[in-house]
RNA sequence: ACGACUAUAGCUCAGUUGGUUAGAGCGCUACCUUGACAUGGUAGAGGUCGGCAGUUCGAGUCUGCCUAGUCGUACCA
């Protein structure tokens, strides 16, 4: 094995043996254990917050794998119907086309090309990660299959009058121009202006002075209102004004929508381009007037001065008109929320159109129920409120789009304008008895995409076919996402799921934080902090990595700052750090729904604990390879330290799977982390050292030490491998032969998971060995304080040793030796003078290092001064609180005991301490 | 406006139903190339747990208020 672990040389091989051999797919026996995948974008790359969820999904499929349950990781990519579309229009611009000059089929085949293309990327990536879902069950949302599932739910509902069709304001994105969902805009605060602009009344007795934010949609208006109550306007209710501009004559009408305080307390309503204002114009039957086209410019509603201007255009117009007419009052700064697109990023126009519609009152109530009742449970819980808040207030959601890139909805328009929904055209003019002379004509538009991801638990399982996986794995174990989709995917998988199979999809739904940038910024293309979970893999080079941040931008004026940052950050680009050194880091990071500041630090500091792995393996196999390791039989007699790894591993076991089954991610890996470092090699191996190479130890106690080198370790690799897939591989495959492990598992990901053994827990040893490190680092303590060299060996005496101590010595004393360093170890009779020493306590003993020539006296008595404030304070706060009549009244027997105890051992060690400071004073 | 979350060492974070001296990693200081590992070892420094009040024998932990920040939802034209 080379000195250095070196990922690279490793991973892809071994992935490729465990895809190529089938060791993703489900055993087929045992408890059904599955995830799904959120499906990400088919044409996207992998980012890491990809990166951070999929290692949570693997780590759990891989567990519950080795636990032996029947373990699905259902995969698959979407559509991403808007997202997908736009891509490729994209590339159409960058060649003079638009989407129009190729047509619809064209272009959907053009689509399904960069699909084919650009598809694999991002299943590539997930298999540089390590993970492990079934390839052979992958879907696409537009697969066959999918589609039919799609068309199956959408007749059943609308058969069911969940869906309809109804022309109704709509968010519009005008340059997408598509009809979007309310989720898919989003609103930011910008600065604005409030005009107010004066309306004059017909009958010329007065004016009324509106306030709006958006001026140009005075065109449409067709009633201004005001609060019943307010006493300012209660005469001109009823009255009329004349609309400037346009001369139209509309009603003043009252209204306790209006709030008496805002602006000037009078509100010009524009029904076809507001959203309360439409509900307004409902109620007092107001006259809906659509001034705008499609792309928001203005249409022949309005005056001919106006036509066809932009929007924004339009809006400088009719103030300037205004203004020269005398009716602009004043313009007032003002700061408004401007719902944009998610997508565009254009100002989204309510906008009066024909869509489809879920009817979703009756799908939400029993989706609300199935979280209140606890049969799905959110993790962390605190999410549910979340999920309450919007459910509750959940409405009709817009199905259809203005796309061509989507599942196209399965109705047909005959001539008049009838729509008849079925599965195909034939299905339809067979459902509805239509003969073949009817021409009938398919609705243009697509579904939205999350209409097909609403599908996932079920559909990708076979639905509506009666499959044996819809009975084993509905409902999946648990899904893990972020917060961000829980209303656009978590909510409607649960609602359509439920509706559909009467089942939930999911019994726990992990939520995970977000990945930002070592800032705790949002990472993004325009603030050049992204980081691709390849390139901390196989690392990069600083020019190839900027050159990554600062190519393809949208704003390219920020390049130079970038460079800069980028530059500064990372001056000798990336090192190669590998999967489970990344993988391990997002475990260690994932604090319950806490966001993740990715620090390259930490990676860096689990890729040593890689390598750490690595010479630990190393060590072991020098030491069993050309060796008898008892595997074959012989008597094995194991050391009190062999005892002591055992009962450590086990707890370390039962505690680790106690922290997966509550998600505790972060945990674990702490516990992996800990036991491997801080107790396998920090002291198992350098107290094995003593034994395995001892002289005088018999062939069996090296034999016991040997077995336990090789066992430990190679149960140890199992226990990592659902964080550490690669390394643990590796590993286990060139130690596997040597151990007591006698299964033919052609891999340690098929291999099992070791059972906790509740018989190996050895508290004898666990204490023997505490005491043992007590003795070490007490010795340790006064090296290093004292400054002594490493090198020198020192003579130590022992002191007021009870029976135990005794025994401990007699059975450890050859090891302490080695581990400390020591020339001697004398016991000192209980009448003898000991000489001037540097002092240590291990319980009540005393270890003495005589101070001729080794120690310094005012060293020692610094260190000892040390030692005795810190005794006397605690006594001091012990002992008040034992003197504290309350405490000692009414709490419990054994918090008092432990204070006792505790009061007792401070005050026999300074007492001691003590003794010494007196005894180096003297000198 | 409502709701959720966060505030603990220089940095990033743990800290379970209130109960020993509040922990870890990174960073920092000193020493050490000892036959697994310098991507290492040993020892050490560093915290009035955001603030104020309360409950309690006892509060980092529970309650209230305040401050600072993050996010979500709904918004007044």
């Amino acid at each position: 094995m080379e000195k250095t672990f070196n990922p690279s040389q490793i991973e892809q091989a071994c992935y490729q043996h465990w895809e190529s051999k089938g060791m993703f797919t489900p055993s087929g026996q045992g408890e059904p254990y599955c995830i799904l995948l959120p499906p990400p974008n088919v044409t996207g790359s992998l980012h890491m917050g990809h990166a951070f969820q999929h290692t949570i999904m693997d780590a759990l499929i891989r567990y519950h794998r080795m636990k032996g349950d029947n373990t699905l990781w259902q995969c698959g990519t979407d559509h991403a119907g808007i997202a997908t579309q736009m891509v490729v229009e994209r590339q159409l611009n960058a060649q003079g086309q638009t989407r129009h000059d190729l047509g619809r089929e064209k272009f959907v085949e053009r689509v399904w090309e960069w699909k084919e293309e650009s598809g694999g990327n991002i299943t590539q990536q997930m298999r540089r990660l390590g993970t492990s879902p079934d390839w052979d069950r992958e879907v696409f949302t537009m697969d066959d299959k999918l589609s039919a599932a799609v068309q199956e739910v959408f007749v059943q509902l609308y058969d069911e009058g969940l869906i309809y069709r109804g022309k109704r304001l709509v968010n519009w994105d005008p340059v997408l121009l598509t009809a979007v969902s309310d989720l898919e805009v989003v609103s930011e605060e910008e600065d604005g202006s409030m005009w107010h602009m004066r309306y004059p009344l017909s009958d010329g007795s007065s004016s009324i002075v509106v306030a709006t934010t958006r001026p140009e949609t005075m065109l449409g208006d067709s009633a201004v209102a005001v609060h019943p109550d307010d006493e300012r306007y209660k005469n001109m209710v009823g009255k009329t004004i004349t609309l400037p501009l346009t001369g139209r004559e509309i009603p003043i009408i009252a209204d306790d929508y209006v709030d008496k305080d805002f602006g000037t307390g009078c509100v010009k309503i524009t029904p076809a381009h507001d959203f309360n204002d439409y509900e307004m114009g409902k109620r007092h039957n107001l006259a809906l007037i659509n001034i705008l086209c499609d792309d928001a410019k203005i249409n022949d509603e309005a005056p001919e001065a106006y036509r066809g201007l932009d929007r924004f255009e339009c809006r400088k117009r009719i103030v300037a008109d205004l203004d020269a007419l005398g009716l602009l009052v004043e313009i007032k700064p003002h700061k408004l929320k401007v719902p944009r697109g998610d997508r565009s990023g254009v100002v989204i126009e309510p906008y009066l159109t024909n869509q489809w519609y879920v009817a979703v009152e009756s799908l939400a109530k029993p989706a609300i129920e199935a979280v209140e009742s606890g049969e799905i449970r959110f993790v962390p819980e605190n999410w549910n409120k979340t999920y309450y808040q919007w459910m509750h207030n959940i409405q009709d959601w817009c199905i259809s789009r203005q796309l061509w890139w989507g599942h196209r909805i399965p109705a047909w328009f005959d001539e008049h304008g009838k729509v008849y929904v079925g599965k195909s055209e034939a299905e339809v003019r067979s459902k509805y008895s239509l003969s073949n002379d009817i021409a009938l004509r398919q609705d243009e538009d697509v579904l939205d995409t999350w209409f097909s991801s609403a599908l996932w638990p079920f559909a990708t399982m076979g639905w509506p076919e009666k499959t044996p996986e819809l009975n084993t794995f509905v409902p999946s174990s648990v899904l893990v996402t972020g917060f961000d989709i829980i209303f656009f995917w978590v909510a409607r998988m649960i609602m359509m799921t439920k509706k559909f199979t009467g089942q939930i999809p999911f019994k726990d739904i992990y939520i995970t934080g977000l990945v930002r940038d070592e800032n705790g910024d949002k990472m993004s293309k325009s603030k050049g902090n992204v980081l691709d979970p390849i390139d901390v893999i196989d690392g990069i080079d600083l020019e190839a990595l900027v050159a990554k941040r600062t190519t393809g931008m949208m704003q390219p004026q920020l390049a130079e700052k970038i460079t800069k940052q980028t530059r500064k950050q990372f001056p000798n680009g990336i090192d190669p750090y590998g999967t489970d050194a990344l993988r391990f880091t997002f475990a260690a990071m994932a604090s319950t729904s806490r966001d993740i500041n990715f620090d390259m630090s930490r990676v860096e500091g689990y890729r040593n604990f890689c390598n750490k792995i690595w010479n630990a393996t190393r060590f072991v196999l020098m030491n069993t390879e050309e060796f008898d390791t008892g595997n074959a039989g012989g008597e094995l007699v194991l050391s009190p330290f062999d005892k002591w790894i055992w009962s450590r591993f086990e707890r370390t076991v039962a505690q680790f799977e106690q922290q997966l089954s509550e998600y505790r991610f972060d945990l674990a890996a702490q516990t992996l982390y800990e036991f491997t470092w801080n107790q396998f090699c920090d002291w198992y191996l350098e107290l094995s050292k003593p034994i395995v190479n001892s002289e005088t130890a018999s062939e069996a106690e090296k034999r016991g030490t040997r077995h336990t080198l090789i066992n430990v370790l190679e149960q140890l690799m199992r226990v990592l491998h659902p964080f550490m897939p690669f390394i643990t591989d590796e590993i286990w495959q060139k130690i596997k032969p040597l151990s007591a492990n006698v299964t033919n598992a052609p891999s340690i990901m098929v291999d099992a998971f070791p059972t906790f053994t509740k018989s190996l827990i050895d508290e004898q040893s666990e204490q023997d060995i505490e005491w043992v490190k007590a003795f070490v680092m007490g010795i340790r303590n006064i090296r290093g304080e004292m400054d002594i060299a490493p090198s020198k060996r020192l003579p130590v005496l022992l002191h007021n040793m009870h029976a135990q101590d005794v025994s401990r010595l007699a059975n450890t004393q050859s090891y302490l030796l080695t581990l400390a360093k020591l020339e001697s170890i004398d016991v000192l009779d209980a009448s003898a003078q000991a000489p001037a020493s540097a002092t240590a306590l291990v319980g009540e003993m005393e270890i003495l290092i005589p101070m001729a020539g080794l120690i310094d006296k005012a060293a020692e008595l610094a260190r000892l001064n040390k030692a005795a404030d810190k005794l006397e304070k605690d006594v001091a706060r012990t002992e008040g609180k034992l003197n504290n009549q309350n405490f000692v009244g009414k709490a419990p027997v054994e918090v008092i005991d432990k204070e006792k105890a505790k009061l007792a051992d401070a005050k026999m060690q300074l007492d001691k301490i003590k003794e010494q400071r007196i005894a180096i004073e003297k000198m």
